[in-house]
DNA sequence: CTGAAAGCGCTTACAG
DNA sequence: CTGAAAGCGCTTACAG
């Protein structure tokens, strides 16, 4: 109202010369925008929010910004969203059942356009809460929950640990452990899963830790902490045991580090989790799709022969 | 309306039950709880955000997430917002005045009820284009931008570069380096400048990275990466050459890194930043306060003796 | 204790 | 080409 009347218009016009889709006089729409450029309008999201019943924003969950794997993820997704207009609402759980009803309700209140999920809990509600309200939802990186209205993208967890396990015992390694994430994560159960998979197809069970000659870790935040763990205790990696990381986080390439892992992409990963996530808001669908990224095993130097 | 016709009642006397404030009668107030229960209703925070004036939303900007540093505090910033019904915003920059004057757009479009800078670019326009909104801003971690309107929590880098700087002095060395940020970063220039002024005070002025035995980094992750670069190069750490960093990421305290730094705590400090930044919005004023945390030297494994 | 009315700041047919 | 009117989904005095 207030460039509106500065302008001598109604609020239509000024409207109108904002969105630039219907036609103003150019004698008009100059006098407004001068009006605007002199008041420092800015237009209220809120409210147009309101009316076209759309927030232009999306949620997104993640277990843990600190691990570097999401917060690429992170930056993938806040970098897409931000493209198309999108403001992005981040939610850290750490995966606690209690936090993720609190950001799905948080969510629905705000009306975010859709969500994308980087990390949960085992058996969460979350998506259900989400997908059943309309709001479509993509997951990335955290294996297979079974609903078909859901977007997935994803990698083969299980190929890469049959990877893994190929070239640790191609090595001469028997005595394998795994390690779980420390949190209850959704995608910790699948890559053990496989892992488990991978040794009985060899006729090998699992060992405890201190035992093993090689110990697989759930991500590579953890298999640089197993490391740390493993020198302050006097043994040697590779010497005395080999440790494998899953992520490729920018560290593990490090010189000090050269963890031998699994390669993923999570800039690639939030860029096509934001495309399909936008298109199905566009679309008023849920995203129904699911791809799989390319995870190859980089061999490093925290693998070698198990000691004689 | 929809759950006011079930339970036989308007929607002001929904309101009054749900905001829990009026008096409602027992028997009208649970026939309108079933009503919301059965029908699965979610108040829509934007339209209360419309006529209440005030988003619940505050905007974290951060110039790289992927740091371990910044991700801390982001999730320092979500979890005290959260805590106070708040959702957050976050925007990547870079550093890129571009994108801070996207993002400052954003966020006075979206009326967030203040905002919490991590890092901008040096000559930053967004806290002056924010402030002048009336929007309150903390500055978290970025050195002293001369506006008495905004809050400041934050260290005192000089002190520290001097105790760097005396650390590594003390040790024998007399060839120095400083490393800046690569990002524009508004706080890299302050601690260069505390740096300088530690080695005037000895007679001594910086010299290139390839003629240093002591090299000082911006932050961890940079130390961290000038290691892996040196090491590839063939020259050892600290044997050849001491690093430093500045942070104490997690990481830091790593077996195979072992890096002599500054500590700084980025949970503490986002608390801090989030409990100011709040009272100044609920006040509607400026948050008009600074005050610096401890940020001590840590000294560890990367630093020694220059070599004869 | 309950509800009708006004208003938050926009957008969007529609009439002129 | 421009503006009056209705409506998005809430909250908030205020009357009854």
């Amino acid at each position: 109202m207030d460039v509106a009347d500065r302008a001598g218009v109604s609020k239509s016009t000024v409207s109108n010369v904002i969105r630039g889709t219907a036609q103003v006089a150019r004698a008009t729409r100059e006098r407004v925008e001068r009006a605007i450029a002199e008041t420092g309008y800015h237009p209220n999201a809120i409210a147009r929010s309101l009316k076209a019943r759309t927030s232009s924003a999306i949620g997104f969950v993640v277990p843990d910004l600190t691990n570097p794997f999401y917060a690429q993820l992170a930056v993938g997704v806040e970098r897409a969203a931000s493209t198309h207009g999108y403001a992005v609402l981040t939610a850290h759980t750490e995966c606690l059942p209690a936090i993720e009803g609190d950001v799905g309700r948080a969510f629905i209140e705000r009306r975010v356009d859709g969500v994308i999920i980087g990390g949960i809990s085992l058996g969460s509600t979350l998506p259900r809460m989400l997908l059943d309200r309309g709001t479509p939802v993509v997951l990335a990186s955290l294996g297979e929950i079974d609903d078909p209205r859901l977007g997935v993208i994803d990698h083969d967890d299980p190929s890469a640990m049959e990877a893994i396990v190929d070239h640790l015992y191609g090595l001469g390694h028997r005595r394998f452990a795994f390690v779980s994430p420390q949190m209850d994560e959704q995608a910790g159960e699948r890559r053990r899963l496989g892992f488990q998979k991978a040794l009985k197809r060899r006729r090998l069970t699992a060992v405890g830790i201190d035992r093993a000659t090689a110990v697989v870790a759930h991500n590579d935040m953890q298999a640089i902490a197993i490391i740390d763990d493993l020198e302050r205790r006097g043994r040697r990696v590779p010497a005395d045991v080999s440790v494998v990381g899953y992520d490729d986080v920018p560290l593990a390439a490090h010189s000090r580090v050269q963890l031998t892992t699994v390669r993923s992409d999570a800039m690639e990963m939030s860029r096509r989790a934001v495309e399909l996530l936008l298109a199905a808001t566009r679309d008023g669908r849920h995203v129904s799709h699911r791809e799989m990224l390319p995870n190859p095993l980089v061999i490093r130097a925290t693998t070698g022969r198990p000691p004689a």
